[in-house]
DNA sequence: CGATTACTTGAGCTACATCAACCGTGGTGG
DNA sequence: CCACCACGGTTGATGTAGCTCAAGTAATCG
């Protein structure tokens, strides 16, 4: 059960269509009002449409960017999954996301007009590419563009910033109850099963991305697995006891940093 | 000797000016290339300018915004200094950042138009208020001032992304030895010295903000003074060897998580 | 079908949290 | 002006979560 074949069966209930043809623009886009369109007109989709490139899909393990590459285009995921890392001097890699369909990425090159970290497909994996510079002159004429561009940036220093608590505050079967939520929650948005998925990173990748040693997840797995909370063979995943997890998630806390009298000092 | 002794004596060497009217202005700041204004006219700074209230003076102690607020302005920290954090349902506190002058905090509001954290003042503060509403307008007409914004918050994701890096990654002292040469960089950018200066938040503060408890952070505080790393009395600081601090910030890979052969999976 | 890669499981060790006692300092009231 | 208190910080002793090393198993790929 992949993400491509679950596209098509979806939207074959109402049309026929062809995923070719499904993602050619913006305006006939199932992830619109995930992705920069929301709260902008017809006609101002279109002129969004017209700056869009669809790529051709990127193969598994495939590099969209890479690290220190100039930077000229914000991308949007279409299809599959995307991880972004960065290399230290030390050759350690560090992944900072994964993005799913409907997100877009690339926004931390903005600054530095080259991209910190380097972007590789985690399956096959299509995206469209908004060309950074056409996209700035558009959002200068087009008032709900660049508030959505601020707000799409916003909300991924909002994640960051919930991920840093996780990372500061929480026990390793918090983080990775936390993880498969977090996962559940955005396929959900996307039309995906919640319950029922497919994890296309490693295990590997999910301890790296966690902060914590791959045999730490492997039992983890096992045990939540033990526990009736989930049923995972490999990649998939089942989630069988949400609660359960939510309360590992944010349960227990396992070190009490309180601070005591919210005064400054 | 606090960071505002500094910006009069600094400034009085060239020119008879008090702190007051120092501030008035965009145009007169100090600050202004590590603020909003990079890259934009002085007849673009002077409309900033028309839209930026200077407020009053935070006590330390004192809310900026509360967590849950609603959302209607950035603030650019002026003088003082200001942690910005989040309460979790069981009351546990976790810091996010700590905003410096110069720096510009409530990005991680526009998301969902309220604001996701506290801000308080760790010392006396004051700052720039920049109402968003009117911000928004003036970057539809100021080329500049749009790409500055989004340069801004790129900025931030870097910011985030390398810290979740260290909180994954790096054990206590290196986190320590970061943190310090951070502040290091950030004073010294901002024209204070790179090698003493005061800690304005507390021991508590600081091991919340790096995932460490308190007395982690004490013990780490005592071992760098007797390695002759640092000299430390209480909040003042002064690096002695900056180098070996650079060393232990990112040398030794405690947790060798190497992604090897960087495929997908 | 063999070999490479991903994952699992086990045993032992260490970095850091926790609990607890103590110290220095700055502020307050007598 | 001193005595005391409260609070931030330091130091010590102990427990444990999770990392490391190591060996084995299952899936995948040529």
């Amino acid at each position: 059960m992949t993400g491509e074949t679950r596209v098509e069966s979806h939207v074959k209930s109402h049309k026929v269509i062809t995923l070719q043809s499904l993602s050619r623009a913006c305006s006939d886009c199932r992830l619109q009002d995930l992705c920069l369109p929301i709260g902008i007109s017809r006609e101002d989709i279109d002129r969004l449409d017209s700056i869009v490139n669809r790529r051709r899909p990127l193969q598994r393990g495939t590099t969209l960017y890479d690290q220190g590459q100039h930077f000229d285009a914000l991308y949007a995921v279409r299809s599959g999954s995307i991880k972004s890392f960065t290399r230290d001097d030390d050759g350690t890699e560090q992944i900072n996301a994964f993005y799913l369909p409907g997100e877009i990425l690339g926004l931390d090159a903005i600054n530095a007009n080259s991209h910190p970290g380097a972007a590789v497909a985690l399956e096959t994996t299509s995206v469209c590419e908004l060309p950074f510079d056409r996209l700035h002159v558009l959002a200068q004429h087009v008032e709900g563009l660049q508030h959505q561009l601020l707000r799409i940036m916003s909300r991924e220093i909002n994640a960051d910033e919930r991920f840093m608590r996780v990372l500061a505050n929480r026990n390793a079967e918090a983080r990775l109850a936390g993880f498969l939520l977090n996962l559940s929650a955005r396929y959900s948005i996307r039309g995906y099963s919640s319950t029922e998925f497919n994890l296309s990173m490693s295990r590997n990748d999910i301890g790296n991305y966690l902060g914590l040693a791959m045999e730490t997840v492997s039992r983890l797995f096992t045990r939540f697995q033990q526990d009736g909370l989930i049923e995972a063979h490999r990649k998939a995943i089942r989630i069988l006891q949400r609660e359960a997890l939510t309360g590992l998630a944010d349960g227990s806390t396992p070190t009490d940093r309180i601070n005591h009298g919210h005064g400054p000092t």
